[in-house]
DNA sequence: CTAATATTGTTCAACCATTCACATTTAGAC
DNA sequence: GTCTAAATGTGAATGGTTGAACAATATTAG
């Protein structure tokens, strides 16, 4: 089966998946590993090996019967299943502790992105140097965004803001945003965002926490 | 119905939507709602009006026919549902950028957490003063983390170091953990495990990205 | 060469989650 | 006081995801 391209009807939830899949994959190359199995693999993430070949089939045969999947030819079919074969301009729109930390972040560009503009509201940030970039003003957000032709948008700015922001990178251009503001975003459908909140993450866990 | 509890047979993807459901309800105290309805609350969130519903019929029976949900009545029981209505004292190892700006973050307390004690390996950082709290090195982490009493714990740390911090961590006591560092992590079944990686959020909506 | 072992891709059954639909209750209008 | 509209909680139906099992195939050992 060749089956490919949103809209063909492969579930969210193991697009989902083919990430970590990946992630685990890199590291095996780190390790100068190379062969590996679906049950190597799904030991190693917590997952049956019958959902990671069930998975991986939704895209076409990889692996060999009796030997396994060779992990550098498929660390580049899901490399390229996701588009990270390639690198993506980025966007970080907020410049606090948060923005500051995810502009100095070494593990983007082995991944497939770049940051390449910083964006804040506010005056006194605006010209500061972070690495080798310059922050920008939401005044030149939106000529700049499109100059560069960005598409994918990280918020990290307080949740009254978050809103509004989103809707100006909608209106630049941005398809994909990340967004670190607790708060759900309105956007129109062909818009994809995805949500980090780590208190969401915290609060999941006290539940089990009983004495 | 009265059912609470771990182990009492709530599906894991329902407590991972109450912290959500919280979210909102908190907001919508910001903005002195006063009563709310599953239809609104899902509209709110992307979620059908039913699985709001179902959800909250796990835990008892917080609406009333007619009229809805009085939002602080409803957010106060989530609240002790989650065991969000103390506050739990965290630690935070790993003091680059990302451990800096978690150590910041004016957000935690409102929502039930609040950073207690910071760790790092390198002892050019120890010592240095975030907020009030002062940097500690690895040798007093398990001493530390026992005498506070500290259950969750936030990593930050490379990659390569997280396994070896989290093995500490669940020595000293700790039983949740959110890592931040792009790997997993080996735990006791009873340790509870989160994590966040922004890259995961990216590949997964460059998926979708096809021109 | 043959037998034994390992592993894939796929089918099918079991399980889990979501949505539908409705009886029931409440508030508010007239 | 009665009627209408709005909303809950839940049982039944639907839809989706996961896991078990297996035929087919490759590798390795003898």
């Amino acid at each position: 089966m060749v089956n490919e391209g949103p809209g063909s009807g492969i579930p969210d939830i193991v697009i989902g998946r083919l990430p970590i899949y990946l992630r685990a994959l890199n590291r095996m190359l780190q390790e100068d590993k190379e062969y590996t199995s679906s049950h190597d693999l799904g030991q190693r993430l917590g997952i049956s090996s019958a959902q990671i070949r069930k998975d991986l089939s939704h895209f076409g045969e990889f692996g060999k019967q009796g030997t396994g999947y060779n992990v550098s030819y498929l660390y580049e079919q899901i490399r390229h299943i996701l588009q990270v074969d390639r690198q993506w301009p980025m966007a970080v729109v907020g410049v606090g502790d948060l923005g500051r930390a995810i502009a100095n972040y070494r593990g983007f560009v082995p991944r497939g992105f770049r940051v390449v503009s910083l964006f804040d509201a506010d005056p006194a940030k605006v010209g500061d140097r972070i690495g080798d970039l310059t922050v920008l003003s939401f005044e030149v957000m939106t000529t700049e965004i499109k100059r560069q032709g960005v598409q994918v948008a990280m918020v990290a700015v307080p949740a009254e803001a978050a809103q509004q922001v989103a809707d100006q990178l909608v209106e630049a251009g941005v398809r994909a945003i990340l967004n670190y503001a607790p708060i759900m975003l309105a956007v129109p459908e062909d818009v994809h965002v995805q949500y980090i909140d780590p208190v969401i993450h915290l609060q999941r866990m006290t539940y089990y926490l009983k004495p």
